[in-house]
DNA sequence: AGCCGCCTGTCACACACTGTGACAAAGCGT
DNA sequence: ACGCTTTGTCACAGTGTGTGACAGGCGGCT
């Protein structure tokens, strides 16, 4: 069993200041923080396996987490990438549909679901803050369906860089440069691709000039008109 | 412009019997209902389009919907199948992430997505509800991304044959024969194949009597064991 | 009832995309 | 400084997949 840094998360007097809940109110919703607990995790550290009973929902409050599915042979889907202030581990039945991983290191509080199934029904807009969160992701999923779908390996390279650029700076970043703390085998398993191919298109990126590498992590945007050309399928004779 | 035939929907007094929200209560509830329209929507008929600006969540009451996004060249991707008592249109910004049409003759309710995000604020359950309809489309998407990502032509149409039967047998179908009313193409654009790789994989099915064919509509399972040991990769020698 | 059109089933062919395997280089953590 | 993991690269082959074309059949429309 892996040793676990927990701790409880204080209570912050009616409102909270932080968190998916951030500027709710009511008063029961401090027994969700006072259940909720903070725990701290490694990178390459598994948070819930597939199939796992879990009665938890995680906020990710540091770090990056990575979700996948696997097939009883071996191969691998990331359905996602989980940044600071989104959910996961919402499901219906109390059984966890993915794998979730950390990535880097990973600050995660775990919400009990029964509490916040409770505390959904009488906390005014604490469901439909939810609802948004599970929503947005819905649209990204619909989006990724596309890509995994119908799309060359090309477009799914260029698609995701302009994706976690627009990520970015929805976080608050400049768009220019991205952050990629993901491996290119994770990459590859986003994309329906193998790692090889992530190389092998990444390649001409930086022989036209599209982006640069810098310190096998970040990703340099120079030219983001290119790329969203090749993400959209317009390859105009671009070859590799 | 398409002729609609629309009309209000009657109130019922305070408690809903029908619809999404049905079995909730709450005063301002009914305003939804005098302010839904339904609406009538012919087979092939579009409902609305991707990038439409729509105010609308949609409630299928009748039929089957398809939703689908396209590449700006023409490539399509089927994102799911909307059965009654789902709902469709959900998205935070006004603009509409993909285009919803009629695969069957179609009954919508269309509820103005402002009263619902004023009132999911107010009606204890109703963002709750909307919140489990949204996670299980979220679950099916990401069983999805594994299949398109992950998964050979042959275990894709054995999960879409699954997938559907359970489908059924949640709607109150008894699972050994399901309905497919959509078209071979629409079948192939939702797993990522050509209508002819759907074809290829579909004979050796019929001839080996995992399933047969009725009508061209219907597909009756008779070993429902070998299409799941297909969908999970165990193809033990099938070759076709 | 009759016609037309769309969907389906089938075939052959070949392409090019992708996976495999192997290795060297580089970066990172210990 | 060491060793592991990750990355980049190469060549090669497999084969899954798309293309194009056509006949048959069911359903829809008039």
């Amino acid at each position: 069993m892996l040793a676990l840094r927990t701790q409880k998360v204080a209570r912050s007097g009616g409102v909270r200041r932080i968190g998916f809940a951030e500027g709710l109110q009511g008063g029961s919703l401090d027994d969700l923080f006072l259940a909720s607990v903070r725990r701290s995790v490694a990178p390459r550290e598994i948070i819930v396996c597939e199939g796992d009973r879990s009665d938890s929902v995680f906020e990710v409050v540091e770090g990056v987490v990575k979700l996948y599915k696997l097939t009883p042979d071996g191969r691998r889907q990331v359905t996602g990438f989980v940044y600071p202030g989104q959910l996961f581990g919402l499901s219906q039945q109390g059984a966890c549909i993915y794998t979730a991983e950390a990535i880097t290191p990973v600050v995660v509080v775990l919400y009990p679901r029964a509490k916040l199934d409770h505390l959904a029904a009488l906390v005014p807009g604490l469901a439909q803050r939810m609802l948004a969160l599970a929503t947005r992701e819905l649209i990204t999923a619909q989006e990724q369906m596309l890509l995994l779908g119908r799309k060359t390996a090309v477009e799914k390279i260029a698609s995701f860089i302009v994706a976690q650029a627009a990520d970015a700076v929805a976080r608050g970043g400049d768009g220019s440069s991205i952050y990629l703390p993901m491996t290119r085998a994770d990459i590859g398993d986003y994309l329906g691709l193998t790692t090889e191919t992530v190389s092998r298109v990444f390649k001409p990126l930086k022989t036209r000039g599209i982006v640069s590498l810098r310190q096998q992590k970040y990703v340099v945007i120079h030219d983001h008109t290119s790329l969203i050309n090749l993400a959209n399928g317009n390859l105009h004779g671009f070859e590799y």
